[in-house]
DNA sequence: ATTTATATTTAGGAATACTTAATATTGTTA
DNA sequence: TAACAATATTAAGTATTCCTAAATATAAAT
Protein backbone atom coordinates (compact mmCIF):
# COMPACT_ATOMS: atom_id res chain seq x y z
CA UNK A 1 0.00 0.00 0.00
CA UNK A 2 1.65 3.55 -1.54
CA UNK A 3 1.10 5.97 1.32
CA UNK A 4 0.22 9.24 -0.19
CA UNK A 5 -0.06 13.05 1.19
CA UNK A 6 -2.59 15.17 0.48
CA UNK A 7 -0.80 17.38 -1.90
CA UNK A 8 0.61 14.17 -3.30
CA UNK A 9 -3.48 13.65 -4.10
CA UNK A 10 -3.87 16.35 -5.12
CA UNK A 11 -1.49 16.16 -7.74
CA UNK A 12 -2.92 12.65 -8.82
CA UNK A 13 -6.34 13.82 -8.57
CA UNK A 14 -5.31 16.79 -11.52
CA UNK A 15 -3.18 14.67 -13.83
CA UNK A 16 -6.34 11.90 -13.86
CA UNK A 17 -8.50 15.04 -14.82
CA UNK A 18 -6.28 16.83 -17.16
CA UNK A 19 -5.55 13.14 -18.68
CA UNK A 20 -9.65 12.45 -18.59
CA UNK A 21 -10.61 15.64 -21.00
CA UNK A 22 -7.42 16.08 -23.21
CA UNK A 23 -6.01 12.87 -23.95
CA UNK A 24 -2.38 13.68 -21.66
CA UNK A 25 -1.27 15.40 -19.05
CA UNK A 26 1.48 18.01 -19.61
CA UNK A 27 3.45 19.67 -16.98
CA UNK A 28 2.49 22.98 -17.85
CA UNK A 29 -1.35 21.84 -17.40
CA UNK A 30 -0.63 20.07 -14.08
CA UNK A 31 1.31 23.37 -12.88
CA UNK A 32 -1.55 25.95 -13.85
CA UNK A 33 -4.44 23.69 -12.17
CA UNK A 34 -2.92 23.19 -8.94
CA UNK A 35 -1.56 27.27 -9.26
CA UNK A 36 2.13 26.47 -8.99
CA UNK A 37 5.22 27.14 -11.27
CA UNK A 38 6.14 23.92 -13.38
CA UNK A 39 9.68 22.93 -11.74
CA UNK A 40 7.31 22.14 -8.48
CA UNK A 41 5.52 20.08 -10.55
CA UNK A 42 8.20 18.41 -11.77
CA UNK A 43 10.02 17.52 -8.16
CA UNK A 44 6.87 15.89 -7.28
CA UNK A 45 6.10 14.06 -10.29
CA UNK A 46 9.55 12.77 -9.58
CA UNK A 47 8.37 11.72 -5.99
CA UNK A 48 5.15 10.48 -7.72
CA UNK A 49 7.72 8.14 -10.11
CA UNK A 50 9.32 6.66 -7.35
CA UNK A 51 6.51 5.52 -5.45
CA UNK A 52 5.07 4.02 -8.66
CA UNK A 53 1.62 6.47 -9.13
CA UNK A 54 2.72 7.79 -12.72
CA UNK A 55 5.10 7.38 -15.33
CA UNK A 56 6.48 9.53 -17.99
CA UNK A 57 9.60 10.25 -20.63
CA UNK A 58 11.72 12.97 -20.45
CA UNK A 59 10.14 15.98 -21.70
CA UNK A 60 6.92 13.99 -22.47
CA UNK A 61 3.66 13.27 -20.94
CA UNK A 62 2.65 11.95 -17.64
CA UNK A 63 0.81 8.84 -17.18
CA UNK A 64 -0.73 7.35 -14.30
CA UNK A 65 0.04 3.59 -13.29
CA UNK A 66 -2.78 1.70 -12.17
CA UNK A 67 -2.06 1.92 -8.74
CA UNK A 68 -1.79 5.98 -9.55
CA UNK A 69 -4.59 6.01 -11.03
CA UNK A 70 -6.66 3.92 -8.14
CA UNK A 71 -5.85 6.45 -5.76
CA UNK A 72 -6.55 9.21 -7.83
CA UNK A 73 -10.53 7.95 -8.31
CA UNK A 74 -10.44 6.69 -4.68
CA UNK A 75 -9.55 10.13 -4.17
CA UNK A 76 -12.34 11.91 -6.78
CA UNK A 77 -14.82 9.80 -5.09
CA UNK A 78 -14.05 10.06 -1.51
CA UNK A 79 -14.59 14.40 -2.38
CA UNK A 80 -17.66 13.51 -4.12
CA UNK A 81 -19.49 11.24 -1.41
CA UNK A 82 -18.21 13.58 1.25
CA UNK A 83 -19.56 16.38 -0.85
CA UNK A 84 -23.28 14.41 -1.67
CA UNK A 85 -23.16 13.88 2.48
CA UNK A 86 -22.77 17.31 3.16
CA UNK A 87 -25.13 18.47 0.62
CA UNK A 88 -27.67 16.50 2.10
CA UNK A 89 -27.47 18.03 5.46
CA UNK A 90 -27.79 21.48 4.15
CA UNK A 91 -24.08 22.62 4.61
CA UNK A 92 -23.90 26.11 2.69
CA UNK A 93 -22.19 24.77 -0.60
CA UNK A 94 -19.33 26.83 -0.05
CA UNK A 95 -18.68 25.18 2.88
CA UNK A 96 -19.35 21.87 2.03
CA UNK A 97 -16.81 21.89 -1.13
CA UNK A 98 -13.83 23.33 1.24
CA UNK A 99 -14.42 20.84 4.03
CA UNK A 100 -14.78 18.26 1.13
CA UNK A 101 -11.45 19.22 -0.29
CA UNK A 102 -9.78 19.28 3.01
CA UNK A 103 -11.31 15.82 4.60
CA UNK A 104 -11.21 13.55 1.26
CA UNK A 105 -7.13 13.29 2.28
CA UNK A 106 -8.11 12.08 5.89
CA UNK A 107 -11.25 9.93 5.14
CA UNK A 108 -10.06 6.26 5.18
CA UNK A 109 -11.46 3.58 2.63
CA UNK A 110 -13.64 1.98 5.13
CA UNK A 111 -15.00 5.22 6.13
CA UNK A 112 -15.72 5.84 2.60
CA UNK A 113 -17.43 2.52 2.16
CA UNK A 114 -19.46 3.08 5.04
CA UNK A 115 -20.83 6.22 4.05
CA UNK A 116 -21.77 5.09 0.68
CA UNK A 117 -23.48 2.42 2.53
CA UNK A 118 -25.45 5.04 4.11
CA UNK A 119 -26.13 7.18 1.73
CA UNK A 120 -27.67 4.70 -0.02
CA UNK A 121 -29.71 3.85 2.36
CA UNK A 122 -31.12 6.36 3.25
CA UNK A 123 -32.36 6.33 -0.74
CA UNK A 124 -33.69 3.50 -0.49
CA UNK A 125 -35.43 4.35 2.59
CA UNK A 126 -36.84 7.54 0.78
CA UNK A 127 -34.70 10.00 2.62
CA UNK A 128 -34.80 12.33 -0.71
CA UNK A 129 -38.05 11.96 -1.25
CA UNK A 130 -39.96 12.10 2.21
CA UNK A 131 -37.60 12.97 5.00
CA UNK A 132 -35.31 16.03 3.23
CA UNK A 133 -37.93 18.31 3.86
CA UNK A 134 -39.02 17.68 7.36
CA UNK A 135 -34.81 18.06 7.82
CA UNK A 136 -34.72 20.82 6.15
CA UNK A 137 -37.90 22.17 8.46
CA UNK A 138 -36.00 20.74 11.56
CA UNK A 139 -32.58 21.99 10.96
CA UNK A 140 -33.71 25.71 9.78
CA UNK A 141 -37.25 26.16 12.28
CA UNK A 142 -36.41 26.60 16.06
CA UNK A 143 -37.59 23.13 15.98
CA UNK A 144 -35.35 21.95 18.18
CA UNK A 145 -33.37 23.15 21.18
CA UNK A 146 -31.00 25.73 20.39
CA UNK A 147 -30.36 26.28 16.82
CA UNK A 148 -28.12 28.60 17.26
CA UNK A 149 -25.87 27.61 19.06
CA UNK A 150 -22.86 28.82 21.35
CA UNK A 151 -19.65 27.23 21.26
CA UNK A 152 -20.71 26.08 24.89
CA UNK A 153 -23.60 24.96 24.12
CA UNK A 154 -21.96 22.79 21.24
CA UNK A 155 -20.26 20.97 23.83
CA UNK A 156 -23.13 20.40 25.94
CA UNK A 157 -25.37 19.30 23.19
CA UNK A 158 -23.36 16.93 21.79
CA UNK A 159 -22.10 15.81 24.87
CA UNK A 160 -25.11 15.08 26.50
CA UNK A 161 -27.63 14.48 23.73
CA UNK A 162 -25.32 11.46 22.16
CA UNK A 163 -24.64 8.34 23.68
CA UNK B 1 -10.72 34.89 14.45
CA UNK B 2 -7.12 32.93 15.86
CA UNK B 3 -6.52 30.25 12.72
CA UNK B 4 -4.62 27.31 14.22
CA UNK B 5 -3.03 24.20 12.69
CA UNK B 6 -4.26 20.60 14.10
CA UNK B 7 -1.39 20.14 15.81
CA UNK B 8 -1.71 23.34 17.68
CA UNK B 9 -5.14 22.26 18.25
CA UNK B 10 -4.04 19.04 20.05
CA UNK B 11 -2.40 20.70 22.40
CA UNK B 12 -4.91 22.90 23.52
CA UNK B 13 -7.23 19.92 24.07
CA UNK B 14 -4.65 18.14 26.00
CA UNK B 15 -4.31 21.00 27.97
CA UNK B 16 -8.22 21.63 28.26
CA UNK B 17 -8.18 17.76 29.60
CA UNK B 18 -5.74 17.88 32.01
CA UNK B 19 -6.60 21.23 33.45
CA UNK B 20 -10.11 19.26 34.04
CA UNK B 21 -8.73 16.28 35.82
CA UNK B 22 -5.61 17.96 37.85
CA UNK B 23 -6.70 21.58 38.26
CA UNK B 24 -3.97 22.47 36.22
CA UNK B 25 -1.66 21.73 33.31
CA UNK B 26 2.30 21.73 33.93
CA UNK B 27 4.94 21.38 30.55
CA UNK B 28 5.76 17.79 31.71
CA UNK B 29 2.35 16.59 31.31
CA UNK B 30 1.51 18.29 28.23
CA UNK B 31 4.22 16.96 26.61
CA UNK B 32 3.60 13.51 28.23
CA UNK B 33 0.13 13.17 26.77
CA UNK B 34 1.29 14.56 23.08
CA UNK B 35 4.38 11.88 23.20
CA UNK B 36 6.91 14.44 22.87
CA UNK B 37 9.98 16.50 24.17
CA UNK B 38 9.38 19.13 27.23
CA UNK B 39 11.10 21.56 24.71
CA UNK B 40 9.12 21.23 21.99
CA UNK B 41 6.11 22.06 24.10
CA UNK B 42 7.77 25.12 25.20
CA UNK B 43 7.89 25.98 22.00
CA UNK B 44 4.11 25.51 21.00
CA UNK B 45 3.53 27.00 24.39
CA UNK B 46 5.04 29.94 23.16
CA UNK B 47 3.48 30.54 19.89
CA UNK B 48 -0.01 29.65 21.20
CA UNK B 49 0.47 32.37 24.14
CA UNK B 50 1.59 34.86 21.13
CA UNK B 51 -1.92 33.77 19.40
CA UNK B 52 -3.40 34.46 22.80
CA UNK B 53 -5.02 30.99 23.51
CA UNK B 54 -2.99 30.61 26.49
CA UNK B 55 -1.52 32.23 29.34
CA UNK B 56 1.56 31.12 31.65
CA UNK B 57 3.93 32.67 34.12
CA UNK B 58 7.61 31.54 34.02
CA UNK B 59 7.96 27.98 35.47
CA UNK B 60 4.71 28.15 36.10
CA UNK B 61 1.63 26.05 34.96
CA UNK B 62 -0.47 26.64 31.87
CA UNK B 63 -3.94 28.48 31.72
CA UNK B 64 -6.31 28.37 28.59
CA UNK B 65 -8.10 31.74 27.87
CA UNK B 66 -11.21 31.79 27.16
CA UNK B 67 -10.38 32.00 23.04
CA UNK B 68 -7.97 28.79 23.98
CA UNK B 69 -10.62 27.37 25.63
CA UNK B 70 -13.50 27.89 23.00
CA UNK B 71 -11.11 25.99 20.28
CA UNK B 72 -10.41 22.77 22.80
CA UNK B 73 -13.72 22.49 23.47
CA UNK B 74 -15.13 23.04 20.17
CA UNK B 75 -12.07 20.86 18.62
CA UNK B 76 -12.82 17.98 21.66
CA UNK B 77 -16.94 18.13 20.40
CA UNK B 78 -15.84 18.12 16.67
CA UNK B 79 -14.17 14.63 17.46
CA UNK B 80 -17.11 13.65 19.30
CA UNK B 81 -19.56 14.50 16.85
CA UNK B 82 -18.04 13.06 14.20
CA UNK B 83 -16.81 9.45 15.69
CA UNK B 84 -20.73 9.43 17.24
CA UNK B 85 -21.20 9.50 13.34
CA UNK B 86 -18.74 7.12 12.26
CA UNK B 87 -20.33 4.37 15.04
CA UNK B 88 -23.63 5.14 13.64
CA UNK B 89 -22.31 4.10 9.76
CA UNK B 90 -20.93 1.18 11.50
CA UNK B 91 -17.32 2.08 10.83
CA UNK B 92 -15.12 -0.32 12.75
CA UNK B 93 -14.04 1.51 15.70
CA UNK B 94 -10.50 1.39 15.71
CA UNK B 95 -11.01 3.44 11.71
CA UNK B 96 -13.71 5.63 13.42
CA UNK B 97 -11.48 6.79 16.07
CA UNK B 98 -8.69 7.45 13.91
CA UNK B 99 -10.58 9.30 10.95
CA UNK B 100 -12.57 11.06 13.77
CA UNK B 101 -9.02 12.23 15.19
CA UNK B 102 -7.93 13.43 11.28
CA UNK B 103 -10.72 15.38 10.30
CA UNK B 104 -11.79 17.49 13.50
CA UNK B 105 -9.31 19.32 12.28
CA UNK B 106 -10.96 20.02 9.12
CA UNK B 107 -14.32 20.12 9.83
CA UNK B 108 -15.89 23.81 10.07
CA UNK B 109 -17.79 25.08 12.35
CA UNK B 110 -20.93 24.86 10.03
CA UNK B 111 -20.59 21.43 9.07
CA UNK B 112 -20.08 20.54 12.32
CA UNK B 113 -23.12 22.26 13.60
CA UNK B 114 -25.31 20.65 10.40
CA UNK B 115 -24.20 17.44 11.70
CA UNK B 116 -25.49 17.68 15.14
CA UNK B 117 -28.66 19.16 13.76
CA UNK B 118 -28.35 15.36 11.25
CA UNK B 119 -27.93 13.86 14.12
CA UNK B 120 -30.31 14.95 16.29
CA UNK B 121 -33.06 14.83 13.61
CA UNK B 122 -32.46 10.92 13.13
CA UNK B 123 -32.39 10.43 16.65
CA UNK B 124 -36.05 12.57 16.26
CA UNK B 125 -36.89 9.95 14.01
CA UNK B 126 -36.42 6.80 15.74
CA UNK B 127 -32.99 6.16 13.58
CA UNK B 128 -31.54 4.36 16.71
CA UNK B 129 -34.51 2.26 17.46
CA UNK B 130 -35.95 1.67 14.27
CA UNK B 131 -33.72 1.80 11.22
CA UNK B 132 -30.02 0.37 12.69
CA UNK B 133 -30.82 -2.58 13.30
CA UNK B 134 -32.28 -2.04 9.25
CA UNK B 135 -28.99 -0.19 8.50
CA UNK B 136 -26.86 -3.27 9.77
CA UNK B 137 -29.04 -5.81 7.38
CA UNK B 138 -28.09 -3.39 4.90
CA UNK B 139 -24.87 -2.75 5.53
CA UNK B 140 -23.52 -6.12 5.88
CA UNK B 141 -25.69 -8.31 3.95
CA UNK B 142 -25.50 -8.43 0.35
CA UNK B 143 -28.80 -6.55 -0.20
CA UNK B 144 -27.39 -4.17 -1.88
CA UNK B 145 -25.93 -4.03 -4.98
CA UNK B 146 -22.23 -4.65 -4.76
CA UNK B 147 -20.96 -5.05 -0.59
CA UNK B 148 -17.38 -5.63 -1.68
CA UNK B 149 -16.00 -2.95 -4.37
CA UNK B 150 -13.54 -2.72 -6.27
CA UNK B 151 -11.64 1.15 -6.16
CA UNK B 152 -13.25 1.13 -9.65
CA UNK B 153 -16.94 -0.30 -8.61
CA UNK B 154 -16.55 2.47 -5.65
CA UNK B 155 -16.02 5.17 -7.97
CA UNK B 156 -18.96 4.11 -10.51
CA UNK B 157 -21.30 3.56 -7.84
CA UNK B 158 -20.93 6.81 -6.10
CA UNK B 159 -20.67 8.94 -9.25
CA UNK B 160 -23.66 6.89 -10.60
CA UNK B 161 -26.07 6.32 -8.03
CA UNK B 162 -25.73 9.51 -6.13
CA UNK B 163 -26.78 12.90 -7.69
C1' DA C 1 19.06 26.97 -38.34
C1' DT C 2 17.01 29.84 -35.32
C1' DT C 3 13.34 31.03 -32.53
C1' DT C 4 9.86 29.81 -29.25
C1' DA C 5 7.62 26.97 -26.03
C1' DT C 6 8.10 23.74 -22.69
C1' DA C 7 10.64 20.85 -19.32
C1' DT C 8 14.22 20.13 -16.23
C1' DT C 9 17.95 20.93 -13.02
C1' DT C 10 20.12 23.49 -9.46
C1' DA C 11 20.22 25.91 -5.48
C1' DG C 12 17.85 27.74 -2.02
C1' DG C 13 13.89 29.49 1.17
C1' DA C 14 10.01 29.31 4.47
C1' DA C 15 7.05 26.85 7.58
C1' DT C 16 6.18 23.22 10.75
C1' DA C 17 7.31 20.31 14.23
C1' DC C 18 10.62 17.84 16.22
C1' DT C 19 15.36 16.74 18.76
C1' DT C 20 19.55 17.03 22.18
C1' DA C 21 22.39 19.46 25.26
C1' DA C 22 23.13 23.16 28.17
C1' DT C 23 21.23 26.32 31.42
C1' DA C 24 17.83 28.31 34.65
C1' DT C 25 14.45 28.07 38.12
C1' DT C 26 11.85 26.07 41.73
C1' DG C 27 10.93 23.05 45.50
C1' DT C 28 12.57 19.78 48.81
C1' DT C 29 15.27 18.03 52.27
C1' DA C 30 19.33 17.09 54.88
C1' DT D 1 20.44 27.26 54.20
C1' DA D 2 23.15 24.85 50.89
C1' DA D 3 22.81 21.17 47.89
C1' DC D 4 20.07 18.11 45.27
C1' DA D 5 16.30 16.71 42.34
C1' DA D 6 12.70 17.78 39.40
C1' DT D 7 11.02 20.58 36.07
C1' DA D 8 11.18 24.35 32.60
C1' DT D 9 13.50 26.95 29.33
C1' DT D 10 16.75 28.34 25.80
C1' DA D 11 19.82 27.54 22.02
C1' DA D 12 21.17 25.30 18.17
C1' DG D 13 20.17 22.25 14.88
C1' DT D 14 17.57 18.38 11.97
C1' DA D 15 14.05 16.49 8.88
C1' DT D 16 10.20 17.02 5.99
C1' DT D 17 7.23 19.17 2.86
C1' DC D 18 6.29 22.17 -0.54
C1' DC D 19 7.47 26.05 -2.70
C1' DT D 20 10.49 29.57 -5.61
C1' DA D 21 13.76 31.87 -9.25
C1' DA D 22 17.29 31.39 -12.49
C1' DA D 23 19.91 28.76 -15.54
C1' DT D 24 19.99 25.08 -18.74
C1' DA D 25 18.22 21.44 -21.85
C1' DT D 26 15.12 19.62 -25.14
C1' DA D 27 11.51 19.63 -28.61
C1' DA D 28 8.62 21.76 -31.98
C1' DA D 29 7.68 25.23 -35.39
C1' DT D 30 8.78 28.46 -38.89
Amino acid sequence: MVDTTGTEEDYLKAIFTITDSKGFARTKDIAKALGVRPATTVEMLKKLEEKGLIKREHYGPTVLTDKGSRIAMLTINKHKVLLDFFKMILVPLEEAEKDACDMEHNLSKVTNEQLIKFMAFLSHEGFFDIWARKFKDFSTSGKMKPMKFSDEEYYDFATQNMK
